[in-house]
DNA sequence: TTGCATCCTGTACCCGGGTACAGGCTTACC
DNA sequence: GGTAAGCCTGTACCCGGGTACAGGATGCAA
């Protein structure tokens, strides 16, 4: 009957108790069984729902599309929802992570050349005025 | 002695014209010139500045950390600053290609095993109960 | 029954990087 | 000199993911 307490929910899954209440506002934790006196009383899953979620974040879904995820998989019967949206990180993730690679190329490029100054390089071949990357605006909608 | 208006500094860089006045708050643009009536009167050499500020937020830096940069280059002749400070850059953007690379096999597992659903998942081997990348807490200070 | 820990609600604030709006003044062109 | 476009200021708002605080009400054990 009586469930876990909000805080002890919060202990167990490593998170705030005030993130449980954010939770809930967004969506993500349904609302839980209260005393009588009102105060929440969690059935025990949900800590393991909150592992889930937070599992889901660190895959880089937001939480809306996390709270998506987890309503789609809780009314209908499984979809091939999931697989889909986890390919369409891939590529986001893809993306991110050639841009870092640039990035990362284009810092080696100042430190190779030995800049001393963003505005005022004195080095030869001063990489900085060509750094243009992804200057190009990336507003690709859906790509056709 | 009239300089450019801020529209056409905005224009000239692509930035929001209220990018600019946030820039000057920010301390990232010197206070301009005025006309007789208020009105701001930029060096040309703005534009270029303002497509430097552009280039190293592309590289990674924030506002704060080219404000200083800028800074710094102003006030002293060059010292090795920039450098140390694209080397740590690499460092700090080598760590987030990491952790991106590990939610990315994360995510092939996720699409290899077919799971179905978050919470539901019917997959035979299904990864996600055992999904506790970056779980540990990053809480790396200064390391010694 | 008392007393303290815990929990409740609502609201405001934090980060970074801007963007928007209202109400009033200036500039530029005809 | 009229009028429209442009610019000024201050302030508030946006995104995402929370966190903090005030002022009351409950829960539970001694």
């Amino acid at each position: 009957m009586s469930g876990l307490r909000s805080s002890q929910v919060a202990a167990a899954a490593g998170v705030n108790l005030q993130t449980l209440r954010y939770y809930e506002r967004r969506g993500l934790l349904a609302e839980p069984e209260r005393s009588l006196g009102g105060h929440r009383l969690y059935p025990p899953a949900t800590v393991a729902l909150l592992n889930v979620i937070k599992a889901a974040q660190r895959l880089g879904f937001t939480l809306d599309e996390v709270a998506e995820l987890l309503d789609t998989g809780r009314r209908r019967h499984p979809t091939a929802d999931l697989r889909q949206r986890a390919m369409d990180k891939i590529t986001e993730i893809d993306t991110r992570i050639a841009d870092l690679t640039a990035i990362r190329a284009a810092l080696t490029d100042v430190v190779d050349a030995r800049c001393d100054s963003l505005t005022n390089c004195t080095c030869a071949d001063c990489p900085i005025p060509f750094l243009t990357i992804g200057a190009a605006d990336r507003s690709q909608g859906e790509p056709a």
